[in-house]
DNA sequence: CACTACCCGTAACTTTTGTTACAGACAGCT
DNA sequence: AGCTGTCTGTAACAAAAGTTACGGGTAGTG
């Protein structure tokens, strides 16, 4: 795990390539958002802030992976958002309300962040009604993630979450009968799988070979190989 | 269960009295949002919207109380928020991203709401930035909310999560120990309580006299009484 | 007051989930 | 190739959660 980090002003013409839901800005506006924002860049595992601890930045990923979670005591972790996509904006939520983080962050990838200013946020929202709506939006997005995760942990089983998951990450990617699922690649041991899921490795195991069983899937070495897509949305749905 | 409906274009002087996020708001703005808002009327037990239904709303609550929840075909429900203030504002997960329902919302209590048709919060985001941050805000909020639930759905067992729930109820009404929690009045039934931790009836029976045995509340007939409530916090944080 | 419907406590049982342990497979490294 | 550490599959066990059943209390109703 290698630990390096950097920072500074970042220039406007960064964002125009890198974060989508600016692109409606006019020249002037974004220059003023540019001149805001700080950049950063994380190694793989590189924390970027812990539960419980003060909150007064606002992210926009760059680049690379991050996930947001919550972790017990015994260290058990359950993932509740991971951002992937440039333009992803995360902590919204302790941000915007009690100004302490609710969850951890980490870097799952190596990974570049752009870091706005609280304060600068909400001046921003002022100035910029557009930013905001579309703020509004991401964290509305993120809410029915969560909303669903909340539902899904209390009313369906490990299996039919896991059925789930795979069925969207296959949407995701546009993957259909017959292509597969590389984990290696995506950084997803079964550890992961897991933590995404609300459950342990082992029961991870066997609720793969649970699916492979009953025809959703086949598994080979580092991926996993879609068969029958929509038996994994069925068995993803009931309970 | 009655039901009953009604609705119509509501007066301005409404608003300051019951939604007080709109307390800095000019008159003349203050008229126009009202111009906007329909209010409606609805019964003890009375559905809002369900699940999976086209969204094109937004909800201020007037008075009442409402739950949000998700349900599974066998009928078990977990609620995902209750907005008993005048003034929480609900879905705005849905209003501003995908446009269909992820949730089901039902009237708990007879209850009155401000219905905020979606394209003109839209354009009451662009003309108010200052009401679309307390938008932001109280999404920020109810994602702190179902953040904190996903975590302690996967992570917490649920005596655990019972001992927590008493105890935010608890402080959100300023009980002390030695005071006591009105169930029937609160209607909080042990079907309620399940639905709001994330399990069933009976194990609510099971946990609650287990709190019991273990020193934090007391039970009589219609009321909980708090005997400890730094106890009750101390098990709701532990697994 | 008596009847009824609903709610709660308890118990026995089943299913699901988590824990511990261990051996085989694989990847990366020297 | 051989070594090492990490990841996976399986099994046996323990704990937690869900299911079914039932009797007893209480509130509300006629």
């Amino acid at each position: 795990m290698q630990i390096f980090n950097s920072s500074g002003e970042c220039a406007p013409t960064d964002f125009s390539q890198s974060v989508p839901w600016l692109a409606g800005l006019k020249p002037g506006a974004l220059a003023a958002f540019a001149g805001l924002c700080q950049s950063k860049s994380l190694g793989e595992g590189q924390s970027i802030f812990r539960e419980g601890a003060p909150c007064n930045e606002l992210y926009i990923l760059e680049s690379g992976r991050v996930k947001c979670y919550r972790s017990s005591l015994e260290g058990r972790e359950q993932v509740l958002n991971v951002f992937d996509r440039p333009g992803d904006t995360f902590c919204i939520a302790s941000a915007f309300s009690t100004g302490r983080h609710i969850v951890s962050a980490t870097a799952v990838t190596a990974a570049r962040l752009y870091v706005l200013e609280l304060d600068d946020a909400r001046c921003l929202a002022h100035e910029q009604p557009s930013v905001m709506l579309k703020m509004l939006i991401a964290a509305g997005n993120q809410m029915n993630h969560l909303a669903m995760l909340a539902g899904d942990l209390s009313l369906k089983t490990v299996t039919a979450r896991l059925a789930k998951l795979l069925y969207e990450r296959a949407i995701k990617h546009g993957v259909r009968n017959g292509k597969e699922i590389h984990l290696r690649r995506d950084l997803l041991r079964q550890e992961e799988l897991a933590a995404l899921v609300g459950t342990v490795r082992v029961h991870i195991s066997r609720a793969l070979t649970g699916l492979v069983r009953a025809g959703g899937i086949k598994l080979s070495r580092q991926t996993i190989h879609i068969v029958d897509l929509a038996l994994l949305e069925r068995l993803g749905e009931e309970r």
